[in-house]
DNA sequence: CAGTGAGCGAGCTTCCGCTTGACTT
């Protein structure tokens, strides 16, 4: 029926987009891509100039079996994609796949979805662009030339199953390297000086003034020295200076911006932003989230200057245009904001209305006046000394967008400045000052931040690395790799000194601060390590940080039609696919060994390096001959790691199993196993609670935990029946369930356990409320 | 998830970028 049949990307877009067109026209969508690389094979004939063989995804037969029925009635098609290399590619992809005739087939492309902007591009149609979509056909083939032979040869030399590729690899390295410089970092002290001045105003009240001194003391006998000075010294106003500065807002949303402050303000994880935004978008809320550009559509300006108008008056109004900086950037979209920006609160879930009132607030600032501020100096003189004391504040003049949004910061850590906003009192020139109390506090010098889940994402897009649909995913799948992980550690206690100046008489205590302490941040595992080191080791071309940047540029070139898809990619091939084939020879098997030193009992030399199962220490070396002394072996515990395990802690693995005594004429030992620490008794294993150390447990504790199980395994059976042994209804960790035979059973919510007869019993079992066996991953 | 505390067996694993559903307690 319809004339025209316009195909989009995504099906949001798609509802949208038909409201403008009227009834000749029928949108519909793609879902993406509809056709990739076969997935089995390598999917690219190399003789053949590098031939890609596309196959449409399992995924995708039932939507493209429907374009084809729609295309087939369409006089006219009209492919609607993204303007990037990638929507390029798309439309090329529907053209073949649907056998679209040239005559009946348009291409049109436009940046914002209103009326006026898809209209215009109905009027301008023009064909694909073939070296666009060679471009992308470049970029395609690379990553599955790289990923898929790289892959193969982790899988041979380090462990099977492992992964590597453009893109993750990179991510892996940036939070390796990250790493290193943190146990390499040598912490150093030094003493700041801080004072608390009381000033006679004019009026005859007196006022708090805080300073601090800009120069820090490397020892305590130099603090000590320079608090001596203060002791008979004169504080005098030397210089007060007051400096006008301004704030200018942030701009709008990009993908990962949004994922970052989401992530400091919000607490949410990249792939929780990106869900909550998804359902925004679905809902009609938001525009779409996948974006890297900061640009707002004309309309949106206006709106917004209206609202603020309306909110705050004219004179909070300052319209912006901004420009993406971000390498790489292809800007096939708005920035993130909302749909309609008069709308300041939406319906939804706790978690929608939170990210949309993030992202409402950071619209309408981006198109606020600047916040102007006063800074002011005050300069104070010691008359003892050369040092001066600075005391400084900051005044608000006139709020702007701060009135709305505050971009947050990385590194909010507790010990900032203690005066850097505050409002400071009328003071002038030659006005003295009484010292209250002047303190000199140790304070140490801060390691590298390790990265979170939003802070790798914005280092990854300053390097041009990965694509605003990719980030979530990549950080995803580097976890599940089991690369990197994503926890909380508790951080060690540190004792610093602070030296007290107050009533003429120095004074020293002693202080204890928790330091190091992480949450939710991203830690390299030794797996993850050791499969960096042999890529870097390896393969530096393709974990060099500039690798993407450099082919983007090739791809640049393509995409102008000066250069050749399949001459890029085979000027690439063969000079890597030699390094592939001389690693796979000549490298040995990698277990990231470490030898740590030699056990001072036996002289045994003992090393770290990752088994079968995980990291192990090993004691003794592996030699070939059949009658020399096998070495031991014992696994890490969960927060060591090979990179950091000293020999002493490595020894101590080796005290374990342990044996404590006997109890009931039977050996009690301690251990250490795949699961935690447990006690062994008489072949019975009782774990150990967190809360008790497998290395110094004794024997009196252990027969505590022995019969505490004891008492709960009495406890553990509800019911037994006459009828059959095997039929047994027990109290497990997750509740009540019938035991039978080795399976277990459920069961249902609301039935008495006690209650349940043996026929009732049975017929659950027939029922078949079986719980799941554990998968293996 | 239902009770474990090892150690060369075959076959399989894998990339990046577009996009949304389909699965349960």
């Amino acid at each position: 029926m319809q004339e025209n049949l316009v195909i989009v990307e995504s099906p949001a877009k798609a509802k949208t987009i038909e409201k403008f067109l009227g009834k000749d026209f029928l949108v519909t969508s793609s879902m993406g891509h509809i056709r990739d690389l076969e997935k089995k094979d390598f999917g690219i004939d190399i003789e053949n100039n590098y031939l890609p063989k596309y196959v449409v995804s399992d995924d995708k037969k039932k939507i493209v079996a429907e374009l084809k029925k729609l295309a087939k009635k369409a006089t006219m098609v009209w492919l609607a994609s993204d303007e990037d290399r990638e929507g390029e590619a798309i439309a090329w992809h529907l053209k073949e796949e649907l056998g679209l005739k040239a005559d009946k087939t348009k291409r049109i492309v436009f940046h914002e979805i209103t009326k006026d902007a898809i209209l215009n591009a109905i009027q301008n149609p023009r064909n694909i662009d073939e070296n666009l979509v060679n471009a992308q056909q470049a970029r395609r083939v690379l990553d599955r030339i790289v990923g898929f032979e790289l892959s193969p040869v982790l899988w041979k030399k380090v462990k099977p199953s492992l992964s590597a590729g453009r893109v993750q690899s990179v991510a892996v390295r940036l939070i390796v390297e990250r790493e290193r410089e943190i146990i390499n970092f040598k912490s150093s002290s030094s003493f700041r000086v801080t004072a608390n001045f009381q000033a006679h105003l004019s009026d005859g009240q007196t006022a708090e003034v805080k300073a601090e001194l800009p120069r820090r003391f490397d020892t305590r006998q130099e603090a000590e020295a320079f608090l001596e000075k203060c002791k008979t010294a004169r504080f005098t106003i030397a210089d007060i200076t007051r400096k006008p500065a301004r704030r200018t807002p942030a701009p709008p949303f990009t993908t990962s911006t949004l994922q970052q402050e989401a992530s400091r303000k919000l607490g949410f994880s990249v792939a929780q932003t990106m869900s909550v935004a998804q359902r925004l978008y679905e809902g009609g809320k938001i525009t779409y989230m996948r974006t890297d550009s900061v640009n707002l559509s004309g309309l949106a300006l206006n709106t917004a200057s209206q609202k603020i108008t309306e909110l705050h008056g004219d004179k909070y109004v300052q319209i912006r245009q901004y420009k993406t900086k971000s390498k790489g950037a292809q800007e096939a979209h708005e920035a993130i904001r909302p749909t309609y920006i008069d709308h300041e609160t939406i319906s939804g879930s706790a978690q929608e209305k939170r990210l949309y009132d993030l992202i409402w607030k950071r619209t309408i600032a981006s198109q606020m006046a600047d916040a102007v501020l006063e800074k002011t100096t005050i300069t104070i003189d010691i008359s003892t000394a050369e040092e001066k004391f600075i005391a400084s504040g900051e005044v608000i003049i006139f709020d702007g967008f701060l009135k709305v949004y505050m971009e947050s910061s990385d590194e909010e850590n507790g010990n900032g400045s203690p005066n850097s906003s505050d409002l400071l009192p009328p003071l002038k020139a030659n006005d003295q000052l009484k010292a209250r109390q002047i303190l000199a506090t140790e304070r140490f010098t801060q390691k590298p931040p390790r990265y979170t889940e939003a802070s790798l994402v914005k280092r990854l897009e300053e390097l041009g690395i990965g694509r605003p649909s990719t980030y979530a995913p990549t950080i995803s799948t580097i976890q599940t790799r089991n690369y990197v992980i994503r926890e909380d550690r508790p951080g060690t206690e540190r004792q610093f000194s602070v030296l007290e100046l107050k009533n003429n008489t120095i004074s020293e205590t002693t202080k204890t601060e928790i330091t190091g302490a992480e949450k939710s941040k991203l830690f390299p595992t030794d797996i993850g390590m050791v499969v960096n080191d042999f890529l870097i080791e390896n393969f530096e071309q393709v974990m060099d940080y500039n690798f993407t940047a450099n082919v983007e540029k090739e791809f640049d070139d393509i995409a102008e039609g000066k250069r050749v898809w399949n001459e890029m990619i085979d000027r690439f091939y063969h000079p890597f696919r030699q390094t592939i084939e001389s690693t796979l020879k000549n490298s040995e098997k990698t277990k990231g060994e470490r030898i740590l030193g030699s056990d001072p009992k036996t002289g045994k030399q003992v090393s770290v390096k990752i088994g079968r199962f995980g990291p192990i220490a090993q004691l003794g070396e592996s030699t070939v001959d059949e009658d020399q002394e096998k070495p031991q072996f014992a696994s890490l515990r969960p927060s060591q790691h090979l990179e950091t395990i000293t020999l002493e802690e490595a020894l101590e693995l080796f005290k374990m199993p342990r044996e404590l005594g006997d109890y009931e004429n039977k050996k009690v030992t301690v251990g250490v196993g795949r699961f935690g620490p447990y006690i062994r008794h008489n072949n019975q294993f009782v774990s150990l609670p967190k809360t008790d150390d497998p290395y110094s447990v004794g024997l009196e504790r252990a027969i505590e935990l022995i019969e505490a199980k004891r008492e709960k395994e009495r406890n553990a059976v509800i019911k037994t029946f006459a009828e059959d042994a095997d039929l047994r209804v027990l109290n497990g960790r997750w509740g009540p369930y019938i035991a039978y035979k080795k399976s277990n059973f459920r069961i249902p919510k609301g039935t008495q356990p006690e209650t349940l007869t043996y026929e009732a019993c049975l017929k659950l079992i027939e029922e078949g409320g079986k719980t799941q066996k554990r998968q293996k991953k």
